[in-house]
DNA sequence: CTGTTAGCGCTTTCAG
DNA sequence: CTGAAAGCGCTAACAG
């Protein structure tokens, strides 16, 4: 390829200076319309378009966000991408997207190259890290926003879904069926929304005045496969259980393949709940029953925060709590 | 957030000269032990990091990649942003995300977007522009890969999908089970994969000495929503259907859907076929027979050609063709 | 309305 | 082994 048409040239081609060119392209109002017609016939015939990063220099920000995930393959956040992403183009923004795949080393790494391309801000979703570590790394961002993580840092938004609330509606919906005996397939235990989920889930058993038998809880990554063992091992050690809540949607695809190998009906002998209701949850056989978060507000909302505080530092909302509510489908009626 | 911690900050710091950090920083070896430990402790203590948009201005390398995808609820699209970031990540690369929601107008602002980030590289998901501003935008890159599109420009790799074999495959499986009147809800005419699959369908019906009914062929699309209301039209116009071929599984899904308010049951009434084999694919009910392409693969192969031309240039792999295979479940028998 | 002068933070020469 | 000078492409500040 050939070497980058520059502003030089065409302030050159144009018989202008280079500040007029530059005025032109920022659309600076101090240019006559002579010459501006004049400038950007020579922008257009040669095809220049502005270096973001000559500008990032000076200007100091680069019009460029960063945007962290654990799993892209969990439909839940490639809607959140998806929020975000659209939030973002709509406002001029262009994104850098990492997948950690729930490692915390690789997300350090991803947000130390974010910090590197001089980010003006980021969204880190269901961060794996310590505290320490993350407050550490968000704080060199310009404004960061947390996604179902909390934090004390001043510049740093959150949003979080309303987790124990939804642990808690699974769990009650169950209990209102009749069912007493209810196991837990919870996330990774140093995920955030996995401890608010099994809080909720607590709750909802101690208010039923019912014991929690820690046999019941089970932990592990929220893909299918894992949730898929998971369920598998749950069950065989604990055939007495009539229901399971499930971390997330893909979790329960996971529990409804291991019911159907071990010839558990579902929801005859096992009522399963899922959370996130991701598209295919509809799809499913049965049908599953979830807690419904919205993935796009939730993406969209999150990048609102994150451009409010990008243009209007410190006095923008610092805090939104998502509101969850629960789909009754056919896997636990 | 303070002002960031520059390499002439840590010049002064450690009493030597710019040029020095510099070296060390980018693991130079002209310079002595001692220097060595004595500026990377500075650099340590004082958390710099380098600046990637001064040095891109200089090196014109940003390390920083584009990718563009049509929709990223989709699962497979999701899979190839997974395959494709994970090898960039291996070496070193940021991605920028860019999802066109499968308008060419987005699309086309979003790669002059990544034109003026000064991106090193970018690839193209089924690119939705005409051939011309196809060609016109991603000559701007350094390099491109593109993804089931073809298009004359040196220096642009593409991976295709062998889709009309795919679509072959698709048509040629229900026709072995004694299907003759088999329909297919194809993608946007101006998909090239859509042409392709379309094409092998074709191929298949002629092969087995069948006419081509046009009105058997409908176009939507590729979401869930647009294939339910597809196969819904389609089925009632021509009830004499046994069969549907679907653009991809998304469309089939909306069929299946379809089929089942129509009170058609799958498969004894019509035998579906998707494409894609999304992890959904299995899970669904009844499960899913679909044409089976591994969009990790396709994602991280794409990028494993475009960062073979970033590094050697001209040299390398110009076209690599994605085999697919038939995965034959309970919705096509 | 237009141009000149600096300099963003870094790397690339070229000299010691 | 180390440093000084120049400049990547652009915009901010000030002059005219």
């Amino acid at each position: 390829m050939a070497t980058r048409v520059t502003m030089t040239d065409i302030a050159r081609a144009a018989g202008v200076s280079l500040m007029t060119v530059s005025r032109v392209v920022n659309n600076k109002d101090d240019v006559s319309k002579g010459t501006r017609l004049r400038v950007q016939e020579v922008i257009d015939s040669l095809g220049y378009r502005p270096s973001g990063i000559a500008r990032g220099l000076v200007t100091q920000h680069t019009s460029t966000l960063g945007l962290v995930v654990p799993d892209i393959d969990n439909p839940f956040f490639s809607g959140v991408v998806r929020g975000a992403e659209n939030t973002a183009y709509a406002e001029g923004y262009s994104v850098f997207l990492g997948n950690t795949n729930e490692d915390p080393e690789r997300e350090l790494a991803l947000l130390r190259s974010l910090d590197e391309k001089l980010v003006d801000g980021a969204i880190l979703c269901s961060s794996r890290l310590d505290d320490e570590s993350l407050v550490r790394e968000i704080s060199r961002f310009p404004t960061a926003v947390l996604i179902s993580r909390q934090v004390h840092n001043d510049g740093t938004g959150v949003l979080v879904i309303d987790d124990e609330a939804g642990g808690r509606l699974a769990t009650e919906h169950l209990l209102g069926s009749g069912h007493c005996r209810i196991g837990i397939i919870s996330g990774p235990p140093i995920s955030f929304s996995s401890q608010h989920r099994l809080a909720g889930y607590r709750a909802a058993l101690q208010a039923a005045g019912l014991p929690i038998n820690p046999a019941w809880v089970r932990h592990c990554k929220p893909v299918v496969e894992n949730g898929y063992q998971a369920a598998v091992e749950l069950l065989r050690d604990c055939p007495e259980l009539t229901a399971l809540v499930c971390h997330n949607d893909m979790v329960a695809f996971g529990a409804l393949q291991a019911c159907a190998e071990l010839g558990r009906s579902v929801p005859q002998d096992v009522a399963v709940v899922g959370y996130d209701d991701v598209p295919m949850a509809a799809l499913v056989s049965p049908p599953l029953t979830t807690i419904k978060v919205s993935p796009h507000a939730i993406g969209s909302q999150a990048m609102r925060m994150l451009l409010e505080r990008i243009h209007e530092g410190g006095s923008a909302h610092a805090r939104f709590v998502m509101p969850v509510e629960i789909v009754i489908r056919e896997s636990a009626p």
